[in-house]
Order: structure tokens, then sequence, then C-alpha cells
DNA sequence: TGGGTCATGTAACCTGTTACATGATTAG
DNA sequence: CTAATCATGTAACAGGTTACATGACCCA
């Protein structure tokens, strides 16, 4: 499970609300895990009640007022533990609908799969390219902080990730033309 | 969605059993799909309520009894319009739990972030071994199947993953250890 | 006699997805 | 006037996980 501990990790960098995690997920985690807006405010309500988060209500006037969640001891603890203990072989799984659809496209003709291929290049391509804006992003607003080498860890996974998606995509395609 | 079209895929190749169809995921898809015994026969039932597939029971005498299943009409067409509709977009999506560990880990001392770095690459490494030999095997078993081509797309994309993962261990943990 | 293979599932629960709903303020 | 931003969610459904349950046959 991560989502539960996604938001944790997140409200441990000090107390949010629904809205701004929903924004720090879609701006930071993306890539590599993604949650629903209205999968975030249930797992806030769920976390509340195992006391892992407490909440306080701030009026606004000008806007509408929000719901602030604060990390409890307990819930600093859970995310300690969760960080700690090494479930790495839970943890590996690989989930790729794309690969499932590649294992069966025998069934297609040779043409229509190179096509396929080269949308799944320029994809991958695309998403190299908005990785790097990111990274670029990241490192000017947060230069200092302790956990940018962190965060960086896992976007120079993302580059290296589409880099090895891109050069796949090349070897199948070689791969397929000289099937026609 | 992915589990239904998998099964559909794999019924596709010949009337299969929710038995024989959980040890063809386990041996086959399992690297970029994982399916527990239990989804499979709850999706088996959907599927033929749906009438993509339809059912036989098997009498047997020294074992017990089994039920058939093959595909439909319907399904078949459901199957082929899966694989030509180019969603990939949506099919794309990387959610790797252990990456939202390590975006975490800035709350971890260093060395013990290098251990679990450590770590991760073994089980790469072991993993990269194990995709070898289903490789081996595959080609062996299904030598001059029309759909080899395409089964060995995924395994290499599985061998491209590992090493590349394994890469990108040896890059973090030298700049880890860097921060010592 | 104990464990593996064959073969089927159910039930409960948790997580993820999709669609819908509200309503004020502010900037173009 | 219209679209975006701020801010909250609910409801229903689909998909994934875990635990449990049964029972015969075969091999060592």
């Amino acid at each position: 499970m991560s989502l539960k501990h996604g938001i944790l990790g997140l409200i441990n960098y000090g107390p949010t609300t629904g809205y701004d995690l929903d924004k720090a997920f879609k701006g930071s985690l993306n890539f590599f895990w993604q949650a629903q807006t209205s999968q975030i405010y249930r797992e806030l309500n769920a976390m509340e009640k195992q006391g892992w988060i407490s909440s306080e209500i701030i009026i606004q006037t000008d806007k509408p007022n929000k719901k602030l969640f604060s990390l409890t001891e307990i819930g600093k603890e859970e995310l300690l533990c969760w960080l700690k203990y090494n479930s790495i072989e839970d943890d590996i799984l690989v989930r790729d609908p794309f690969l499932v659809k590649v294992f069966f496209s025998g069934e297609i003709d040779t043409a229509s799969n190179i096509e396929t291929m080269k949308m799944f290049k320029e994809c991958c391509q695309y998403a190299h390219k908005k990785i790097k804006e990111t990274i670029d992003n990241f490192e000017k607003a947060f230069e200092g902080n302790k956990n940018l080498v962190y965060w960086k860890f896992t976007s120079s996974f993302g580059l290296y990730y589409y880099e090895m998606c891109i050069r796949w995509a090349d070897d199948t395609i070689k791969t397929l033309e000289d099937l026609l």
C-alpha cells in the first residue's frame, strides 16, 4: 500500500489541505504514483480516524474555508516505520498495460504494430521532456533543501526509464520492419 | 483496464480453464501484470455474463471436473478492438511504490538508504536472471510460433528495464556515498 | 501419512476510477 | 460574461488483495 503513506510523507513537510495535497501529488509524485482528488479526501478521513493526522478548520472570508491537516505523533511513527521496513520484494512490482497489449499483438498486422510502437516512442519522448522541465523547476525552487537529493533520484529514474523505453522502441521497430 | 483483456488474449490461444489461466498468468504475463487466483475466477464469471466467453463442463473421473472456457464471436471482436484502439496515453502510466519511498527517504539516515538501495539492486539482478531463464524456456517451447516475436518484445523490455534499474541504483549509491 | 498437483471457488475488505455536485471570488 | 482558481466532497462501481474452504488422487 502506498497512497496513505504518500500523503503522510507530504503532510510531514508541513500542515496542508486536501486541495494542496492534490496539487502536490499532481506536481511531484505523479510520474510514479497517481491519485484522484476524491481518493485523497477519502484517505484523509480514514487517516484521521486512524489517528495518523489531525485537522483544524481555517475560516477564510475571501475564499472558501479550508481544513488543515497535521501529522500526529502516531502518524510520524507510522511514516518512519513504513520508510524503514524493507519490503523491497513487495515494492518492486511492475504493472504495465501497454506490455500486455504488446504481448498479444500477434493478432494485429505488423504495419499497425509499427505505428503503435512509434506512437509509444513519441509519448516517451514527451514524458522525458516533461520530467526534465520538472527537475529544472524543482532545482530552482528548492535549492538547499535536504530532501532535494532524494526528489532528484526519483526524477532521474524517470529520465533513465524513458530513455530505456525509447531505445527499446527503436529496437522493436527495427525487428518489426524486418518482418514486413 | 486490462485483466479481462489479458484473459481474453490467453483464451484466444485456445479454450482453457481458470486453473490453467492462473498458471499461464504466473508463467508469462507475471512480470508486467499480476492476477490473483480468486480474481481470475471472478473475472471469468463476469466475462461469461458479458458474453465474451462461453463455458462447458468437462467431466473427469481421475481428477476433479473442470470448466472449459472458449472465446465467443463477441469476445474475439472485443479483443481485436482493444488491441487496435490506441490508448497509449492511458496505458503508459508508471506506478512504483519503491519510488514513493525513495521520494521521502530524506527522513532516514543516509547509511540505511545505501543499504536499501543495495538490496534493490540485488532484487533487480535476480529478476533479470529470472527473465533470462524464462526467455530460454519460451524459445525452446514455442519455436516457430507466430506470437513468439511479440512475447520476446515483452521479455526484452524486462531485461532492458532491470539493466536500467541496476545502472540507476549504482549511480544513486555513488551519490549517497559522497554524502556520508 | 504427509505434501504436491488438480480444480473449484466465496466473502470481506481495501483501493482506484468515474461521474456528479456546490458555490464564491477573481482575472481577462 | 466567462473561465479559472479555490475548496470541499458524495455515490456508485470496478478492480485488487487476503483469507478461507473443499476434496480427491498420486507419489515418496
